[in-house]
DNA sequence: CGAGCAACCTGCATGC
DNA sequence: TGCATGCAGGTTGCTC
């Protein structure tokens, strides 16, 4: 699935291609979703033009004259623009339909994902009241981290994938950007220096930038709008690669669990 | 309150 | 070939 650099790639793709459409209707096959899609609303969106294209954390918005639609890819969601009369496949839940004959078409298998209607401001909306800043901003900085991890006895890892820490950071790029800042993902996050925040937090940010700018992690099932793969698979340091030398020292890397989610890492390097 | 864990779902790889 | 098991990029809600 889809962490921050997969939502701003998809993001960046579907941007040129549907921005400025006008929605002729929006047609719901299986409503069955993290949160239900609720047709009736989501109809709300018919004969209005897409503004823009946005994201927050791993949402995607699109942006209309009067509310918007907020898409989330869970673990295995697509959306894919195409013809309208384009047979539908397995998990073809959600098509948002233009005047032009073409669609956005939402594929979800494990349906994890949401497709739902807002028209409140953005800040009200519920799914976005609890989420910390954006990796990529200012506002996500090592004085920030390090005054948000005080008194924390979490390890590392599931602090930094806690979207009430910052938004955006999933299972994959937590451990490419520990492994990059030295530090064990088991190490409690109220016990970490000040400068080793310093390294932490431009690592995520440096992890991220590079992630977008090769167009995401391309494991099995993510694909740009394009239908290319994304890049970042290659770049991979310890996702992924358990027992497998370490890149930096050639000792076999570990994997544990951590918050129920699978952890590899270099216990010569990170520490 | 924080922290850990199960649950939500399907598909795929593995092992018997 | 069939079947059982475990795991997967996320999020939430229930426990303690």
């Amino acid at each position: 699935m889809p962490e921050l650099p997969e939502v701003e790639t998809t993001r960046r793709g579907l941007s040129p291609l549907i921005s400025h459409q006008t929605i002729k209707q929006v047609v719901v096959r299986e409503a069955r979703l993290r949160q239900p899609a609720v047709p009736e609303q989501l109809n709300l969106a018919a004969s209005q033009r897409i503004q823009q294209v946005n994201r927050r954390a791993k949402y995607l918005q699109l942006q209309l004259q009067s509310g918007e639609i907020i898409i989330h890819l869970g673990m295995s969601g697509h959306l894919r623009v195409v013809s309208q009369d384009t047979p539908v496949k397995k998990h073809d839940h959600i098509d948002i339909v233009f005047t032009n004959g073409q669609c956005l078409r939402f594929n979800d298998p494990r349906r994890f994902g949401l497709v739902v209607w807002n028209d409140l401001p953005l800040a009200e909306h519920v799914l976005f009241q609890h989420l910390g800043p954006e990796p990529l901003t200012d506002a996500f900085d090592s004085e920030y981290l390090y005054q948000k991890s005080r008194k924390r006895r979490q390890s590392i890892k599931p602090f930094i994938m806690d979207n009430q820490t910052v938004v955006g950071v999933g299972n994959i790029y937590a451990q490419e950007s520990l492994f990059k800042a030295g530090i064990n993902p088991k190490r409690e996050a109220g016990r970490i220096s000040f400068s080793r925040y310093q390294v932490l937090v431009r690592e995520i940010k440096h992890v991220l930038e590079k992630a977008i700018n090769l167009g995401g992690t391309s494991l099995k099932d993510f694909y740009q709008t394009d239908g290319k793969p994304g890049y970042f698979a290659q770049e991979l340091l310890v996702y992924g690669r358990e027992s497998l030398p370490c890149t930096h020292c050639e000792t076999p890397l570990k994997a544990i669990k951590l918050g129920g989610r699978a952890s590899t890492y270099c216990g010569t390097c990170q520490r």
